[in-house]
DNA sequence: TCGTCATGTAAGCAGTCGCTGACTTGACGA
DNA sequence: TCGTCAAGTCAGCGACTGCTTACATGACGA
């Protein structure tokens, strides 16, 4: 099962990188592809999902031809793992690092929640919930979210070398799982109120629960 | 299309109520093939989602066959649905009633995270965060996490009508946002160290969280 | 001008999905 | 003993899925 496909070996790496396009106009630029599909899919798979989302779906929505998804990212999964990737670079370089103070970290956290720069930054939160079964992409996400919790207890400040270094992961994870929850509530069940909540109104109690779970007391 | 099949019109209120039985060993008993049908459905949905879960796979779990599906329920979304009507039931007969002290509201709120009585109770919590996509499912999970926000609110001492009950009820939901956060990354994600957290290891840092969002600074 | 190759297109294959309709089986009262 | 009907079985349908294959198109160097 070697990779037959020209192009399809470095395929996922050029697509993780570089900013998104908007929608395909004309063809004839593979890496321009590449990234309005991994684009395209994110928002699907974010979204409804890795089952209830189609190929020719994502297809349709990058302005692309349904067989170049096999040809740039060999499958379906081998386009979701590209996706998880991506996230987690995104994810990589926004993570405030430890300089910031806690109140920033915090400030950061909740803004991601809420909303983000490039608007749809959420949704992207809500890949890591997402599991296409496949035992590879299942991998990347589960070490994604384990690194990101690894940079959030770096950022409020925490010592890596701690003796009680697990018991302060653990806590950075609650804050993630927070995260996460709350994005679920707000974007999947439209739950209210915090569905239509704000800034103003999360920004109070969201904010004592992450300074609860990272702030140091001895900081 | 009105409803043809016999027993159809009252069995997801049939299969919504009463315990569940075991696997199916002889049939000829709709109500118990009903039970086992939902009890199998409930986990499958819960644990896979919707769209990854197939009725075949839910018939075989039952021990029953599959076209009793559509018999008994019309259609997946149906049985979908009966679920989601089961787990609301479920969550309603659960929830603490005001008078127990807030500390031991936060006690069981952790104990539902962690573990609960008969063993997959986490599990059903997941439930509430799939999407089959049908309106009258979406509808039935919303007002089931909703009507949840206020028993929780009222079970930690606040009163409904407290001028400011908004931010009360945001508060109560982000409680139910964390659990349901810390539940899909230990179960969907398996991701370390919460994953791998006992009781003892959540009750603190959790136990914090609760308290924050709950706990009336007045009592 | 022509050969070459990356890029994109169109059609369809094999498999699985939810669901249906005709059938069999079994319990039970007359 | 037999008629009746709920309960369960069975084979298969139409639609849709991911994916492949054969082919068309355009850019570019010799």
């Amino acid at each position: 099962m070697t990779n037959q496909t020209p192009g399809a070996t470095d395929a996922l790496a050029e697509a993780v990188t570089g900013a998104d396009d908007e929608l395909l106009r004309s063809g004839r630029d593979a890496a321009a592809t590449r990234r309005a599909l991994v684009r395209a899919a994110r928002r699907r798979f974010a979204t409804d999902g890795y089952r209830a989302t189609t190929v020719r779906q994502i297809a349709a929505d990058a302005g692309v031809n349904v067989a170049l998804i096999n040809r740039y990212f060999v499958s379906k999964d081998g386009l979701f793992e590209a996706c998880m990737l991506r996230t987690s670079d995104e994810l990589d370089t926004r993570t405030p690092n430890p300089a910031t103070s806690i109140d920033d970290v915090i400030a950061r956290l909740v803004a991601h929640v809420v909303n983000a720069p490039d608007g749809d930054d959420p949704l992207q939160l809500l890949l890591l919930l997402r599991s296409s079964g496949d035992e590879n992409a299942d991998r990347i996400r589960r070490r994604t979210l384990e690194h990101f919790t690894q940079r959030l207890a770096a950022a409020a400040g925490w010592d890596a070398d701690d003796p009680d270094t697990a018991p302060v992961l653990l806590r950075a994870q609650l804050a993630i799982a927070t995260m996460l929850g709350v994005v679920m509530l707000r974007t999947s069940a439209a739950v209210q109120p915090v569905a239509s909540a704000d800034s103003d109104d999360l920004n109070g109690p969201l904010g004592q629960v992450f300074r609860v779970l990272l702030a140091d007391p001895d900081h």
